[in-house]
DNA sequence: CTTTTTGTTGATTGACCAGTCAATTAAAAA
DNA sequence: TTTTTAATTGACTGGTCAATCAACAAAAAG
């Protein structure tokens, strides 16, 4: 039934198929067909349309980075002030899409697929630039050092996200991530409240 | 070449390859006869000692625990103060062993392998319950909320652990990590220095 | 000196898997 | 209607790897 138009709709799913099963098993080493049977296709056909499995998860990492992106720059259009900002930054990290278990651990498989591939290192360097970025922006109006409390804040964050990948018991518990991140930085602004 | 005692030397040996190996590859994606070999022994020789390939991560794995917990151990000895309690068990994370390029990334892929395997998740647990009850115990005469104030430095150290194993150009920057973290304490205690 | 124990390996097996290819279907274009 | 083109797959291949096993070597025990 070859209508015109299916490749966008396959190689959706198949990015789909391939964040849900990493996640789910917790590690890269999904084979193509178990990809392929999750996304209703063949292996034959992620082949096709993706060329080998290397693409196929960096297409996955695109997804989930762009997804972030879009997130932040939904929360920031909301935010006005440079603690709002902080706010919504924080706010993007942790919520919507992006903290869903699954995401959280094919994330942290994403890191370690940049120890080996030059492509996905250079993908996750963009994203922890933006977030350092994003964060100094808001933070120098504030802070003494908004540099330094912008990397710690970062780290912070990336070492929340890792705890939350273990403790896949539970539900992922966003309120409290966000609630550790923004008592770090209001303490790096010296707000006594 | 059969001389008693061997067993003991050949089980150290492989299980340092088996750390050294995964870290340099960054990825678990190790084969035995790799490991085996870079222990200068055959493959088989690996599963005659140790089973099968799991339990010979797990060996590895728990190398690493038990000699970040010497390192701890090591440094509170010689700490009399809260505080000095606090740089030790930073310096503790960041110093050593604990902080070679190999070591560092076999430990982010060991937080991979503790989605699939129950036996790392326990192992894995056990670090960080040691790890924020030791914070914890030398922030209690010190901070306010000494149990969020852990909480949020354990993830910070984490944090810092992963920036770190990605960041594999240029040298492991121990220094900065440990200032991070000793900034932040400082922060959580009080101190306006 | 013989027997046992300990250490060690090459060869093999059985399973799995990424990637290829030729063939098939049906829609769309000519 | 005929032809082209996009979508799709089953079957196959070449390679890899964990785990097993039977056999061998040499030290230690008797």
């Amino acid at each position: 039934m070859p209508r015109v138009g299916m490749m966008a709709l396959r190689m959706d799913a198949l990015v789909n198929a391939t964040i849900e099963q990493i996640g789910r098993k917790g590690s890269l080493d999904v084979t193509v067909s178990q990809i392929a049977k999750a996304a209703g296709v063949s292996s034959a056909l992620a082949h096709h349309y993706f060329g080998s499995k290397d693409e196929l998860f960096l297409a996955a990492m695109r997804a989930i980075l762009s997804e972030f992106g879009a997130e932040a720059r939904r929360e920031l259009a909301r935010a006005s002030t440079p603690q709002a900002r902080l706010s919504a930054i924080v706010r993007a990290s942790f919520g919507g899409q992006n903290f869903r278990p699954e995401v959280v651990a094919a994330w942290l498989n994403f890191y370690v697929l940049a120890q080996t591939q030059p492509q996905a290192a250079r993908l996750l360097a963009v994203y922890q630039r933006r977030l350092v970025s994003n964060l100094t922006h808001a933070l120098r109006p504030l802070a003494a050092d908004p540099t330094t409390a912008a990397r710690t804040a970062a780290a912070l964050i990336d070492g929340l996200y890792i705890r939350h990948a273990l403790a896949s018991a539970g539900p992922p518990d966003a309120a409290t991530a966000i609630a550790t991140v923004e008592r770090y930085l209001a303490l790096a602004i010296g707000d006594r409240s």
